[in-house]
RNA sequence: GCCCCGUUCGUCUAGCGGCCCAGGACGCUGGCCUCUCACGCCGGAAGCACGGGUUCGAAUCCCGUACGGGGUACCA
């Protein structure tokens, strides 16, 4: 942190781009007066790189970053065309990326917060940039040292490693707020010597109070304490009320680029001025994020799109960073859309559907969720949504992002990552089915006979499972000891009435003589018999010797699971079946 | 209330003024393959929120309306 930097005197070292907030010459701001308000109200107009200015001239040398402009469809801006290669200049700004994540460890960790993660890591995989992690961890009262290990437990699952940030250290640490308390407090003093901030001391009830004795509609605080006499301020002391520390909002008009909207502008009217730090001291979000990815230098802040409307908030705070030298840039912002649950409201932590350890536990593929997570609001063609992670960082860009919420589907989620499943390998699949095998009781892990069956099964059923957890389904009968093994009720019912026992008979019959227990030879005596001599439909003849087999209508190939589970094993399921 | 963001099949999206009476995917659905399931293959239904404007030409640009979301905290 730089403390030890020499430090400007408050009121000075300005430069145009960091000006001070205009003091009003009227006792607090007039909600709902805007004709009181500088008509020649100043522009601060946030343009890092120069980012805008270039994409309204497309053809100037693209020295920056391509991907720090925002624009969006309809705004007339230079989207990349897609798999146009890339060229025109290094695909890098001059300052290398920085970008960081920055959840707050309250409750299980959910799928918003893994696609901001997602983009993250992609943005800073494409440009060589560096990806932060760091928790955001000052409410005491809602932070759980369990949800912070569930945090780092699904990036780690994940695979979007991080380059900076808690475990992995760095040379902006510490990376957790709650260890970062004295950098806050240094850089409030700072700002309070300068004019950026006042010290208020009205109670919410006072700012109630006189709002509704004004007839004002407007909301937020009402720029009581904004100049306040050393009588007034002594009056409060005396009455024993300590103060907030709140930001005095420039008058005029506040624009930034987002990365993915485009150019978006508010008047500063609009946005009261806002605490920093509670009365007892305590930063609040509004100074710990902008402080951190002030002094943690980060180049572009990506995050979701509830945070957008304090982004005016965080620019106009960072001029004050910059001018009492805790900020040398004031960072670029994107934000992402929401990804919503069931209806048209925002995954909420209550929605179970919300949680990634849901889909972890259901046997989802890191790759098949990331591959998901990416689709929602990012494509990578027209015509294709199976790519792996290496690909989409290759493809990924923030003006491909679309700025509209997104509702996750499963279903497609879970076809999303069948075809993941299908990218890998047979032993692949085995060895991430494994622990759910294990976990499930089906397969004893150190038993030498259990990992050869499950080695020679694994091909019949990596193939046709969408999710890992399916593979407990379908293997279960072939480790299960004869005495435990069970039908599926309804599959039996249906499949072993008197008929599908005169099938399996029939089928006892035909395989019980074999010479060879193998494949080819139990097949070809149960078509024998059962088809040809029989003439009943594959269907039909197959169906209830499949029942007796495997307990369930749903099954790997009859005739290889036959073979695996061996003729004794084999024989015997028949009979019981007849009984 | 005020401010900001958003709106293409049920869902995720492609589309950047003529390539679009809108393409892909999931889902749904008809069929093929097939010992079940899954895969694979062939086909179908299904969409530019609405109204103005600009233009020879608009899903695409502009304005308005409607609807949805977010913010307006000594929450994040």
């Amino acid at each position: 942190m730089d403390r030890d930097r020499p430090r400007p005197p408050a009121l000075r070292r300005r430069g145009p781009g960091a000006d001070p907030p205009q003091r009003r010459p009227e006792a607090g701001r007039q909600h709902g007066r805007p004709d009181l308000r500088h008509p020649d109200a100043r522009v601060l107009r946030l343009e890092r790189d120069d980012a805008a200015a270039r994409r309204r001239h497309p053809h100037r040398h693209p020295r920056g970053c391509r991907s720090d402009g925002g624009g969006r469809r309809g705004r007339g801006l230079d989207r990349r065309p897609r798999h146009s290669h890339e060229q025109g200049g290094p695909a890098l700004s001059n300052t290398p990326v920085r970008v960081r994540m920055a959840p707050s460890p309250t409750g299980s960790p959910h799928v918003g917060l893994a696609r901001t993660a997602l983009y993250n890591w992609a943005f800073a995989r494409k440009h060589g940039g560096t990806f932060v992690f760091r928790i955001e961890d000052t409410d005491k009262e809602r932070n759980t040292e369990e949800s912070y290990e569930s945090l780092i437990d699904l990036m780690q699952w994940l695979g979007l490693s991080w380059d900076e940030g808690v475990v992995v250290g760095g040379p902006y640490g510490p990376y957790r707020q709650s260890e970062r308390t004295e950098v806050y407090a240094d850089v409030l003093a700072r700002l309070r010597e300068s004019s950026y901030t006042y010290d208020c001391f009205c109670t919410t009830e006072e700012v109630d109070a006189r709002r509704k004795a004004s007839g004002s509609k407007v909301l937020g605080y009402d720029g009581f304490c904004r100049e306040l006499s050393a009588e007034q301020r002594a009056a409060f002391e005396a009455e024993g009320r300590a103060p907030v520390v709140r930001f005095r909002m420039p008058d005029g008009e506040i624009t930034f680029d987002d990365l993915v909207r485009g150019e978006i502008t508010f008047q500063t009217e609009h946005v009261p001025d806002f605490a920093l730090a509670r009365a007892n001291g305590d930063p609040l979000y509004t100074l710990t994020a902008p402080v951190d990815d002030a002094t943690m230098e980060i180049t572009h802040v990506l995050r979701g799109e509830d945070l957008l409307s304090s982004t005016p908030r965080q620019v106009a705070l960072f001029e004050g960073l910059k001018a009492i030298g805790v900020a040398k840039e004031t960072p670029a912002f994107g934000h992402l859309p929401y990804v919503m649950g069931e209806g048209n409201k925002k995954l909420s932590k209550r929605d179970p559907q919300a949680h990634m350890a849901l889909y972890r536990e259901q046997g989802f593929l890191p790759e098949g969720l990331l591959n998901y997570l990416a689709l929602l609001g990012w494509s990578i063609a027209p015509d294709r949504d199976v790519f792996t992670l290496e690909e989409m960082v290759g493809a990924f860009d923030l003006r491909d992002v679309n700025p509209n919420p997104a509702r996750f589907d499963l279903k497609k989620a879970e076809a999303i990552n069948a075809a993941q499943m299908r990218l890998l390998s047979v032993e692949q699949v085995t060895e991430r089915a494994l622990p759910f095998l294990v976990g499930a009781g089906v397969v004893d892990e150190g038993s030498e006979a259990d990992r050869e069956l499950l080695a020679r099964a694994m091909p019949l059923v990596a193939e046709r499972i969408n999710k890992l957890t399916e593979a407990v389904d379908m293997l279960g009968f072939l480790f299960v000891a004869e005495e435990d093994f069970t039908r599926d009720e309804a599959d039996a019912a249906k499949l072993l009435d008197e008929k599908g026992v005169e099938v399996v008979q029939a089928a006892y019959d035909a395989v019980e003589p074999l010479g060879e227990w193998t494949t080819d030879a139990i097949q070809a005596a149960l078509q024998g018999k059962l088809v040809e001599e029989l003439g009943l439909k594959p269907r039909n003849a197959f169906g209830p010797v499949r029942v007796a087999i495997t307990g369930r209508r749903v099954s790997p190939p009859l005739f290889e699971s036959m073979e695996l589970l061996g003729r004794d094993r084999g024989l015997a399921r028949l009979r019981s079946a007849l009984g």
